[in-house]
DNA sequence: GTTCCTGCAAAAGCTTTGCAGAAGA
DNA sequence: TCTTCTGCAAAGCTTTTGCAGGAAC
């Protein structure tokens, strides 16, 4: 696991991002909980550890790790940001119940695409939504 | 073309949905404008057939339809609502300068998934971001 | 008359901005 | 000391809600 406070230190580095307590431990929050927590997820989350912490530093500091690189936004909802560490290429499944994300395997890149010839592409997402397995067991 | 308000009428009335002139411009405006107005365009443009309608009838009337089924909400930025009144199987493409959203051909069910067996899926979104053709000349 | 629809105004919710104090080099 | 980061408070936006008046049948 790189997940330990050394590496992810590095990790922001060379970004060439300082790595404060706060970044650090929401950096470490999205890398080990990859169900794309919300805003106050993350400020719940974190509230133990950095009692000080506010909701604009999570703002700041995840639009920050974005334009570096490290993370990306996804708009599976409208009414409310999240956030992806992961690179590889992948989707992302919703359920509609326990609101909880997936990170599901795809290849973006094999799917077929007609009339965008000469349209650059940046960024590409799959977003899927319904229930999932545990919702549906409890049910 | 079925877009003239006799068939716009019957359209609403297959779905329980009483055609007044505001539902039935509102559903024109998207059919006929197929890259998904924000609701402030929407607005901005029947502003002139229609001079009393509110923007709360707007989100009222595009709610109703997809839970009709005659839209659905795209999720593509989340800073906002956007609707597609389209029912085949594409994508959408955002333009990061214009802002404008274009569809394009994809077969959204033949995308491999790995990870999702008993999940019951009930939408598929396929978003693309990047610089459209107009924009990409203009530079 | 009854039901449903419309639209103003206010409220709600998430996100951004301004700025002063704190932390770090 | 100087720069950067943090976090409170306020502002900004989009969307939702409450409700009274209006339209349709």
């Amino acid at each position: 696991m790189d997940n330990n406070l050394k590496n992810l230190t590095k990790k922001l580095k060379e970004c060439n991002i300082k790595p404060s307590q706060q970044r650090l431990q929401i950096l470490k929050f999205i890398i080990t909980n990859p169900c794309h927590p919300t805003i106050d997820q993350i400020f719940a989350a974190l509230h133990d550890e950095l009692p000080t912490l506010s909701k604009t530093t999570i703002y700041n500091t995840l639009k920050l790790f974005a334009d570096a690189g490290l993370a990306q936004e996804i708009t599976i909802e409208n009414n409310e940001v999240r956030y992806d560490a992961k690179i590889e290429s992948h989707g992302h499944f919703k359920c509609k119940i326990c609101g909880k994300i997936y990170d599901f395997n795809i290849s973006i890149d094999d799917i077929p695409t007609e009339g965008l010839n000469d349209f650059p592409i940046e960024t590409k997402h799959v977003y899927f939504k319904g229930i999932c397995k545990d919702c549906l067991r409890s049910k």
